[in-house]
DNA sequence: TTAGAGATGATC
DNA sequence: ATCATCTCTAAG
C-alpha cells in the first residue's frame, strides 16, 4: 500500500479498549488517494456499555458491529450525518471503535471539494461526521472491509508512534464517566479544542 | 472565542 | 423522545 502496510485483522480481534489507544497514529485511505492519520477515537463495548449502539442486541442498523472484525460499520445520526467505526472483537459481540477525527495527509483539495463549508484545513476532518463527509464515507459503505480494502477504504499502519490520552467520550448521555475516548492532545485537529 | 439553537430523519 | 453532530448566529 501506497501509506503503510496492511492493519492485520488480528489487531481488532481484541476488547475496543485496547484497540482504540493502537489505532491512534494509524491511517485511513481512500482509493481516491484522500488519506487521513487517526488522532481521536472513542470505544463502544456492547452488551457492557449503556452508549453503545450494539447494547441493546443487534438490529437492523447495527448489524456490521455484530460481523467480523475489521470490517467498517456506518451509521446515520441527527438526520444528516454519517460515523465510521471499525468493528473489533469476536463475531457475534457488537464491539467497535468510532474514528472521531483525522489528521488530513494527502488528497486535500478533494477533501476541501467535499466540504466546502470548513474554513481551513484543521475543520476538514476534525469531527466524526466530518472526516466521513471529507473522505467520501457513506452508509454505502457500511460493512466494507478495512483489512483488504477491497471496497474503497483501508486502515494501515507507517510505523508513526503516537501517544494518546484518554477522556470522557463526546455527545452521549449514559456511561459518561468511562474514560473511553483517546486523542493526540497536541493535536490541530482533534474535535473539541 | 464562546454559547445557544435549528436542522433533519432513523430508531426502538 | 432520543440521538456516538454540525453549522450558523449573536454576543462578548
Amino acid at each position: 500500500m501506497r501509506f503503510g502496510k496492511r492493519v492485520p485483522r488480528s489487531f481488532y480481534r481484541r476488547d475496543p479498549r485496547e484497540v482504540a489507544p493502537d489505532l491512534l497514529g494509524k491511517i485511513l485511505v481512500a482509493a481516491d488517494g484522500r488519506a487521513g492519520r487517526i488522532v481521536e477515537v472513542e470505544a463502544y463495548c456492547g452488551e457492557i456499555d449503556p452508549a453503545a449502539h450494539s447494547y441493546r442486541g443487534k438490529t437492523a442498523r447495527n448489524a456490521t458491529m455484530f460481523g467480523p472484525p475489521g470490517h467498517m460499520y456506518v451509521y446515520f445520526t441527527y438526520g444528516m450525518h454519517w460515523c465510521a467505526n471499525a468493528v473489533c472483537g469476536d463475531a457475534g459481540v457488537g464491539l467497535g471503535v468510532l474514528i472521531r477525527a483525522l489528521e488530513p495527509l494527502a488528497g486535500l483539495a478533494r477533501m476541501r471539494a467535499a466540504r466546502p463549508r470548513a474554513r481551513r484545513d484543521r475543520d476538514l476532518c476534525s469531527g466524526p461526521a466530518r472526516l466521513t463527509q471529507a473522505m467520501g464515507i457513506t452508509g454505502a459503505h457500511d460493512g466494507i472491509d478495512l483489512v483488504t480494502g477491497r471496497s474503497g477504504y483501508s486502515l494501515v499502519d507507517d510505523g508513526v508512534e503516537a501517544n494518546g490520552v484518554a477522556g470522557a467520550r463526546i455527545g452521549i448521555s449514559r456511561a459518561t464517566d468511562a474514560l473511553w475516548r483517546w486523542y493526540l492532545p497536541d493535536n490541530e485537529n482533534v474535535s473539541r479544542r
